[in-house]
DNA sequence: CTCCTTATTGACAATAATTTTCAATAATAA
DNA sequence: TTATTATTGAAAATTATTGTCAATAAGGAG
């Protein structure tokens, strides 16, 4: 979890200035244990500063993502979540999605093995198509304990 | 790729009727070579019925994900994909998705591999979070050739 | 510290995908 | 053939996201 200074530098350096509502956006995001939607980052933000407004979020949102320090999801129910990727809490994982109501669990089991793998072939498909690869992501849909 | 008696078995084994549009929509996603947007589907259904219901589309497509046959994708454009699960042209597959352009490429190269490991962490994951696994996704997200 | 430039913001309007509503239609069982 | 009722299409409603624009405030220059 990087510091005040960290996230000033970067956007700094990149010609972006520092603003109440995107420090208070990455202390939101930084705060949590896990994916949250532009509505859910909207209300923690106002708890801290109320008056910044939901279209800033959307900005800023897309602003850290662009900068690549912030993961997109969109697991299917027409929620974008967003998640901090660099000077996150948690551990890089995957997830576990319940068609049915909707929950995601992140799991980090075996998420080692996995990337070993991914990273081959990664290098293969980067060769093969040219992609320039950024990251990657895992989803299992199935029915949770609770749903079935 | 299966056939009408077969589509219409289940429809009918689960109670829903067999409708013009239901298997149109069908046949579309048959003869697709890649998932479709609602309105790709929508367009070559017209093609075939015009008359047919945007709404249907949306419908007739959820209700196919429910019953399991078809697959949802969404790749952070704002759009839902769908694919035939069963009875498609189409090997298994995974994504590279470019985060600049939007182009989807499938590849279908080193899957085998892929798919031997999940299918072990599937497993576990099952036992741990006593979760039913039905299928997963793995996208690679980066800048295509051209984009770069 | 003060002024100036201009990136950023918030409120609101606009858009776009999807969902809901509801009367009309058509698939199936009797 | 008729009755039942799932399904449909059209239009309205909803919801997430994006665009517009005047007002504000960050940060460099003096």
């Amino acid at each position: 979890m990087y510091g005040r200074h960290w996230w000033h530098g970067h956007l700094r350096r990149r010609g972006y200035r520092v603003t109440v509502p995107r420090e208070t956006i990455i202390q939101v995001l930084s705060d949590a244990d896990k994916h949250l939607s532009v509505e859910e980052i909207f209300n923690e933000v106002l708890k801290l500063h109320p008056g910044v407004g939901l279209t800033t979020v959307y900005r800023t949102v897309e602003l850290l993502r662009n900068m690549g320090f912030v993961k997109k999801y969109e697991f299917g129910d027409g929620l974008s979540r967003y998640e901090l990727e660099k000077g996150s809490k948690k551990p890089h994982h995957h997830h576990l999605v319940c068609t049915r109501c909707g929950k995601i669990i992140d799991y980090t089991d075996f998420v080692d093995e996995e990337v070993v793998l991914l990273r081959k072939v990664e290098n293969r498909l980067t060769k093969k198509y040219k992609f320039d690869i950024k990251n990657h992501q895992i989803h299992f849909y199935g029915i949770c304990d609770e749903c079935k």
